[in-house]
DNA sequence: TGCTATCCCATAATGTCCCATATGAAACCA
DNA sequence: TGGTTTCATATGGGACATTATGGGATAGCA
């Protein structure tokens, strides 16, 4: 099972070009042979999203459990399947990310790709610093809920 | 089941290496055939926790049970996810640990391997003499709350 | 003809692989 | 029982591969 974990900030250079982390190439290499990444600009932060091509089928799954209906529904799949684009690896892992990709993550000369599981996402690395102090504060504050996937009572390990 | 027992502390060379106690890399082989381990920083301490491959299938398997564009899930991604590594064991059984890892947890020249059964921790050796020396005196306090996992009345041995 | 997207190559830094050695525990043998 | 061999681990260092990054050349497109 791919996954995209980790934190890295590579350089755009003057074409827009951006080295894609190994680690995230190799996890976004589907079955499919497609050599390259989906990504569409997230509608609540100044960042883009993105994973292996499979990602747009989530996002799809996503909206469906929305219920949303008419109007609504249609501004989610115009403001994210319309934005979203497949972008391929040159020789060296690198995409050139889109002018209107740079603008809406206000991206200028570096881009910070955080993992995120089935998914990661780019931002500005001065953009994304506070984004990571504030949630870390709300992890350290809520860890509870995640100390415990195989807790049954409240012993550390669960009985095979 | 693969557990984590015991406390090691191994030398981190010039490059920043260091051997994963053979029976942790025992405990991390998971059957996905993944060779390392999985390593993000500890919330509240100047410690790394990690675990085979699974440690990650755990923390995403809790996040998906929270909703998927949600604040807590958002936090846990960026702390957990976002901050972790999959190491690669080398042939001799060492990983590299990058360099923001030896500083969140002032590793310097060693790093001491502690068991925790599921999982376990990275500390550097000074650091965790307080905190196994603070754990000590804990236990003894509050010893009472441990002799009853199996107790029925006041008896020792639990009948079969 | 300019703009942009590819493709190709060069390079520096980093990471990975491989081998050599030290150490200690267990097995073996006389 | 005392000594020796064997084996796995931990550790050091060199060789090689991969990665990130810069820049040139080429091909399409307006």
């Amino acid at each position: 099972m791919p996954r995209f974990v980790g934190t890295f900030t590579n350089k755009i250079d003057a074409k827009g070009r951006v080295s894609v982390p190994a680690g995230f190439r190799a996890a976004a290499a589907g079955p499919g042979g497609f050599n390259g990444v989906s990504l569409y600009p997230a509608f609540t932060d100044a960042a883009l999203e993105g994973g292996g091509r499979d990602l747009l089928d989530d996002v799809e799954a996503a909206l469906d459990r929305l219920k949303l209906y008419g109007e609504e529904r249609e501004a989610f799949e115009i403001a994210v399947l319309g934005e979203a684009r497949e972008l391929n690896f040159d020789a060296d892992g690198r995409v050139t990310l889109p002018a209107e990709f740079l603008d809406h993550a206000t991206l200028n000369g570096q881009a910070t790709f955080v993992g995120r599981g089935r998914r990661f996402q780019i931002w500005a690395p001065e953009v994304y610093a506070d984004k990571r102090a504030a949630a870390r504060d709300k992890a350290r504050e809520l860890r509870e809920l995640l100390d415990s996937p195989h807790a049954r009572g409240n012993g550390r390990e669960a009985a095979e």
